[in-house]
RNA sequence: CGGGGUGUAGCGCAGGUGGUAGCGUGCUUGGUUCGGGACCAAGAGGCCGUGGGUUCGAGUCCCACCACUCCGACCA
């Protein structure tokens, strides 16, 4: 190591969100474009994307859902309709004015989610029982005027899927709201490798227009939450506003009942604080763009090129997502610079190696190093990968159960949040003003009410009175 | 939207009291290296964030705007 001017990273726990500027741009996920809160997201950044977007849409498609595509732009009428919507999102929302140079008659709205333009559509085709559910998704970008953005967890202009489903019964409906939780909990832990909890949010927190609003809540590694996921029953509130009706078996007129969900790109940036540390990213192996990246030795060396190729074939064949660097840069150089970018095994071959029919695999989880066997390399890196997204999925559970804690002051949920223990489960009585006035002692706000319930007491954290709901409080990004 | 910081080569930075730009690294070429960010040599690279103003002359002084960043408020 020559030591002198590489590249630094600020270290994680001196300057957290430092630390994440540095990642995101050293990683090579991002560069910045002339307009606020509108990144750019290069090759690398866009295939961690094009996995996780693969997955959940195998997963959606599954579970019968089809993909849809609407139009980006909605006239302004249109968006009015449902009211509390556009009371939650006038504020951020874009506008068109102009088509070249005359003055549009009625401005255009740049779609802030799409739950206007869906109804719209539901409105046009559905008539019969039979023409229900409608289980609608869409890839898409959204536009929302951030005052203030940080790459991945608040853009301007974000990448997310949006789900729209119509059902006959709310009983239906809501049980689609809770399978789409129980989905995107599912594709956290198995394929982001973080531990998620599920709930419910409070009446202050959910969603415009929606009658309940639940959602994935995770833990990043500053003790700050990260709320990663979110799915909303309607009931038939836009239904009602956007006048969708059909006749069921009993010949009568109905409103249906109405779901909405999404996740978005701000899924990166919940995998980089995670599961990032002081070299830089690391990427869970089921999502990770290279699951493994060899590096020859002494490349000009006889017969190491021709093992390094032999391995990469054999690695592709067998599924795994295997790159090769034969850049003239030095291996220690390499080294460096894939423990940045997060590749979940880095292989290494030399002639050493290649004399006793090995090579060397090395985690970036926890820098552990063995010697392998070329005979059954296929199978060793497989369960290398499992053991990665194994030990990254533990970590972060450590990392979530450590930060959390049973609160019964609002002094003690000072306290520990001054150490980063960010998550306060406490009981509360149900009335927002409490709500409130926590925020406003603790900066904390209830992330959701979680589906596992412990009544750590009897009474209210913050009134006193007799309390029967344990919410989850904590700082948000 | 409030408060702080920053904007000069791809990146990191230096450019007292105004005189038309420099260092490190990276990049290109050639050579030596190669198991934890190598070394030598020769090159290329700049509308000094943008727009106004002051001035004979602005990277430097004044005003406005834009972007980035950190801390709040607001939100996925």
């Amino acid at each position: 190591m020559n030591g002198k001017l590489v590249e630094q990273i600020t270290p994680r726990d001196k300057d957290f969100a430092q630390w994440y500027t540095d990642v995101v741009k050293k990683a090579g996920l991002i560069d910045y474009s002339g307009v606020k809160g509108c990144v750019i997201l290069r090759p690398y950044a866009y295939a961690i994307w094009e996995n996780i977007q693969k997955t959940l849409d195998g997963m959606f498609k599954q579970t019968g859902h089809e993909n849809v595509y609407m139009p980006l732009l909605i006239p302004e009428s249109l968006l009015q309709k449902e009211k509390d919507l556009v009371a939650g999102f006038a504020p951020e929302v874009a506008w068109v004015t102009h088509g070249g140079e005359e003055e549009l008659t009625e401005r255009l709205c740049i779609r802030p989610t799409s739950e206007t333009l869906f109804c719209e559509h539901y409105h046009n085709t559905i008539q019969s029982w039979r023409d229900l559910p409608k289980l609608y998704n869409q890839w898409c970008s959204v536009v929302r005027w951030e005052k203030s953005t940080r790459p991945f967890l608040r853009h301007r202009e974000f990448l997310w899927q949006e789900g729209h489903t119509v059902h006959a019964t709310s009983e239906e409906a809501i049980e689609e709201t809770i399978a789409m939780l129980e989905t995107y909990a599912e594709f956290c832990e198995k394929y982001l490798a973080v531990p998620v909890i599920k709930g419910k949010k409070t009446e202050k927190e959910k969603f415009p227009g929606a009658r309940d609003t639940y959602a994935i809540e995770s833990m990043m590694h500053d003790g700050r939450g990260l709320q990663a996921g979110t799915t909303h029953y309607f009931g038939d509130t836009f239904a009602k506003a956007f006048d969708i009706t059909f006749t069921d078996k009993d010949n009568k007129i109905k409103f249906p009942f109405q779901t909405s969900w999404g996740v978005s790109t701000r899924l990166i940036g919940g995998i980089i604080m995670a599961h990032g540390d002081d070299s830089g990213l690391i990427l869970p192996p089921r999502i990770a763009p290279t699951q493994l990246v060899i590096i020859p030795i002494s490349a000009h060396k006889e017969g190491v090129m021709d093992t390094a190729q032999n391995v990469k074939t054999r690695l592709l064949t067998a599924g795994i997502r295997a790159g090769m660097d034969i850049s003239d840069q030095t291996p220690g150089w390499k080294f460096a610079e894939y423990e940045m970018k997060g590749v979940p095994l880095r292989l290494e071959v030399g002639p050493r190696d290649i004399a006793e029919n090995m090579c060397v695999v090395v985690r970036r989880d926890t820098g552990e190093k063995q010697r392998v066997s070329l005979d059954n390399l296929e199978r060793e890196v497989e369960s290398l990968l499992d053991a990665v997204h194994d030990g990254l999925l533990e970590r972060a559970r450590l990392n979530l159960s450590e930060r959390t804690y049973d609160a019964f002051s609002i002094d003690e949920m000072k306290e520990k949040l001054d150490n980063q223990i960010g998550f306060a489960r406490a009981m509360w009585c149900g009335s927002e003003d409490c709500e409130q006035k926590i925020n406003d002692k603790t900066t904390l706000r209830s992330r959701c009410i979680p589906f596992e319930q412990t009544k750590i007491s009897e009474t209210c954290v913050c009134c006193g009175e007799p309390a029967d709901k344990m919410v989850l409080f904590g700082l948000q990004y």
